[in-house]
DNA sequence: GCGTTTTGGATTTTT
DNA sequence: TCCAAAACGC
């Protein structure tokens, strides 16, 4: 589409009569967007065209000139979805569009309060703080406390600070009964510490960002008023996982004009574990009498089979507005459920539905894998290794990697030379001959002279504190920090950081570790170097990434994607396989142990997404035994398999096990509980024997992996020495055998132990 | 101070 | 089972 200048458009409209931005809307989508003041809850089921009514409706309050575009304020959770709003905006109405207040929460509030730092105790330069800092201080601050870091993990008071955080409690608000026994009920009073530190650091966390700007605008007026009035139309995406700061944020902001668009789906509420609000939604119409409520139900996306199916499934949570989806597509394929005996089996099975589908042409980037939890991406993996299925995992975020934190502490520390906790993550990475004893002296050193660590550091390595070993150590490491810092401004940072990963002796470090990953560290350390090549300035690199998180690499040839259930929600793919559907798996015996009913109806939501990202088809499986930790368990289908309503699924055990007894049955499929530890399968009851039949005890060593091996017999034929190709590791050696287990000497990776039938012999390959 | 062994623990994670 | 972090020993 052009970009028009914004003045045209009334001209446009007068000329057709209609807006590009309504056209093709259906009545509760332009009802949605033509609805342009007073509040408005849009409950946008999946798949309703969500973004387009967001899009459409901010174009409409400028095109309209009911609002400019520096008047309005549009939040988003991800970066994704604010990039994603931001270029389809751009599209609509031009140039204008970047005067929108537009990003994510966490975005918004970090720039609101970089203008107003000082009212909190902070400067407008503070470092907004990752979770491993986080740890780091909070271990300190329990060290010096006394308190033992293994009864009370230190991520645990972690998650109690930042769920105070998300419910906008400051230190102030915490009575010392809402503790709970956590830490010895010392956990309010350590919130506080923390606070104070961070007040010292001049840094923030996430929580914080919010917090701040809920304690400015409730304590200076004057300040709230500046937004309020600038302020006047507010848009919200995903309301349904706000947490209470954030509501508390948003209706301080509308407070003076109550323009107030939230668009949201009760159904698809997914993080109330992580401070999420269902209630927020639920409560709109209360909060707001005057609100007008949209409903989109006409879903896009899917066939009638798996809206059918999604929809009966939610219809078994109580606390819902409800919604009745519905499509003009057809009927198409029902929902595949499909039973096996073992996990291997699922995989191998579901794997080979993939080559089926890839065969007849369908692309594998239309495809995706979608677990409860991340560790069940392992035996898919595993098997898509073995028989070459490029897939790749979404798990892992670029800028969590250990690496690039490292590098990314230099850089702070560059940018940065009071950043206490990136000093300190560095100042022996790589190894320097800094140990305990000599970081010691130096955090002493700093306390007691008031400085922060770097410039302690300086001052110690003038003294004669320290063993002349590790004196030195400091001053070359001084000293390099500044002749960095010197060179801060005078080159692109990206030039920077690739001197300073140099110069540090931090890309040798890699280039000398033997660990299988190295190199793909430093590729890692690569790619950082490009991202950074996008910036003009260091600090502008460091503001972007401390609250950009995410990275996305398409992929050209054609890839399985593998993820979360939590991580697949707005995105949609052809085919969906849903695996693991078992009790106590999914929906999680853990949410249910800790949240009961409530966490129950979350779990059948997240369900609900699954089944909802999927276009065409959908296969949902469930294994009757699994190896969770080592140990195998049996378990039974999921309740969710038998909440699907019967006229649009079709039992497909043509290639499991015929085991559709176990489908729908209430009472665990063997007589003991829901996960039965039984030690090995083949030794209980009833249709386990069939098992024994189909593949061998697993744990029986040399056993026959039925289609894990093309070969017969190849699993122990592995010599010593001999030379061999594994997909992941490359070319090695083998050094030594036990049963199918191997220890290869790789060329490239190191020793490894890797399961036999990941190898094939050299002279094969 | 650093490499190695032992141990415990193991959901989901938009920022 | 398998991983990371603490404890151990040189």
């Amino acid at each position: 589409m052009d970009n028009a200048p914004p003045d045209t458009y009334d001209d446009d409209s007068q000329q057709t009569g209609r807006p590009v931005w309504l056209t093709g809307l259906n009545a509760p989508q332009e009802k949605a967007v033509t609805t342009v003041s007073g509040p408005l809850l849009v409950l946008s089921g999946a798949g309703t065209g969500k973004t387009r009514v967001l899009t459409s409706r901010l174009a409409q309050l400028v095109a309209s000139r009911t609002a400019m575009p520096w008047n309005i304020l549009a939040v988003t959770f991800t970066n994704k979805a604010a990039r994603e709003m931001k270029q389809r905006i751009s599209d609509l109405v031009g140039p204008m569009s970047e005067q929108v207040m537009l990003g994510t929460f966490h975005s918004l509030a970090a720039r609101m309060l970089r203008k107003h730092a000082e009212l909190v105790g902070l400067k407008s330069d503070f470092t907004i703080l990752d979770t491993d800092d986080q740890i780091r201080l909070i271990k300190q601050l329990m060290d010096a406390e006394g308190l033992d870091i293994k009864r009370w993990p230190p991520r645990m008071l972690m998650a109690q600070f930042g769920s105070w955080k998300d419910r906008g409690l400051g230190p102030d608000k915490i009575g010392i009964a809402d503790a709970g026994d956590i830490a010895d009920g010392r956990a309010a009073s350590l919130y506080k510490l923390y606070q104070q530190r961070l007040k010292t650091l001049n840094a923030a966390d996430f929580g914080d960002l919010l917090l701040h700007m809920l304690k400015i605008f409730t304590t200076h007026q004057d300040v709230l008023e500046i937004y309020q009035n600038r302020l006047t139309h507010i848009m919200v995406d995903e309301y349904q996982d706000t947490n209470v700061a954030q509501y508390l944020w948003l209706r301080l902001l509308a407070q003076k004009h109550h323009n107030l668009c939230c668009v949201g789906d009760d159904d698809q509420s997914i993080y109330g574990w992580r401070g999420a609000e269902v209630g927020n939604i639920l409560k709109f119409e209360k909060d707001y009498p005057k609100a007008v409520t949209v409903r989109l139900e006409q879903n896009y996306r899917s066939t009638g089979h798996i809206l059918a199916a999604a929809s009966s499934l939610i219809a078994q949570n109580e606390n819902r507005l409800g919604k009745t989806l519905f499509t003009a597509d057809d009927e198409g394929e029902r929902v595949a459920i499909s039973g096996y005996w073992d996990g291997y089996d699922e995989a191998r099975n579901l794997s080979s539905t993939v080559e089926g589908l890839m065969n007849s042409g369908h692309s594998l980037n239309d495809i995706a894998v979608l677990v409860r939890a991340g560790f069940q991406t392992r035996e898919f993996e595993e098997r898509f290794l073995a028989i070459g299925l490029p897939y790749r995992v979404v798990g892992t975020r670029f800028y969590e990697r250990a690496e690039i934190r490292d590098a990314m502490a230099y850089l702070r520390l560059v940018n940065q030379p009071a950043d206490d906790l990136a000093c300190e993550r560095i100042i022996n990475t790589p190894k320097r001959g800094l140990g305990a004893a000599s970081l010691q002296t130096l955090h002493a050193f700093a306390r007691s002279t008031e400085q922060p660590l770097l410039a302690a550091a300086g001052g110690l390595a003038d003294s004669d504190e320290l063993k002349p070993q590790a004196r030195r150590a400091l001053q070359r490491f001084c000293s390099s920090i500044a002749g960095w810092y010197q060179q801060r401004d005078k080159m692109p940072p990206a030039d920077l950081a690739r001197m300073i990963l140099d110069e540090s002796g931090y890309t040798e470090m890699w280039q000398k570790d033997k660990a299988p990953d190295a190199p793909a560290r430093l590729e890692n350390l690569k790619e950082l170097i490009v991202a950074i090549e996008e910036f003009d300035t260091l600090g502008g690199f460091l503001e972007h990434i401390s609250l950009v998180m995410d990275n996305e690499t398409p992929n050209p040839e054609g890839e399985v994607t593998l993820m979360t259930l939590h991580a697949a929600k707005g995105l949609e793919y052809d085919t969906v396989f849903l695996p693991g559907w078992e009790e106590g798996i999914f929906p999680s015996q853990r949410t249910l142990d800790e949240t009961g009913g409530a966490g129950l109806e979350e779990e059948r939501r997240l369900a609900y997404v699954g089944i909802t990202r999927a276009r065409r088809n959908v296969h949902i499986s469930f294994a009757a035994n699994r190896r969770v930790h080592g140990l195998w368990q049996s378990s039974i289908p999921s309740r969710f398999v038998a909440e699907l309503p019967k006229d649009h699924i079709k039992e497909d055990f043509t290639q499991g096990l015929g085991m559709s007894g176990a489908i729908g049955r209430a009472e665990p499929a063997m007589s003991d509980s829901a996960t039965t530890r039984i030690g090995k399968p083949g030794y209980g009851p009833g249709w386990q024997r069939m098992a024994s039949r189909s593949l061998g005890s697993p744990s029986a060593p040399q056993r026959d992996r039925d289609g894990w091996l093309q070969g017969t017999g190849k699993t122990v034929e592995f010599q010593k020495d001999e030379r061999i190709f594994h997909q992941k590791f490359g070319m090695g050696s083998v050094v030594s055998s036990d049963a199918d287990k191997l220890e290869i000497a790789f060329d490239k990776a190191g020793v490894k132990k890797v399961v036999a039938s990941f190898i094939k012999r050299a002279s094969e390959v």
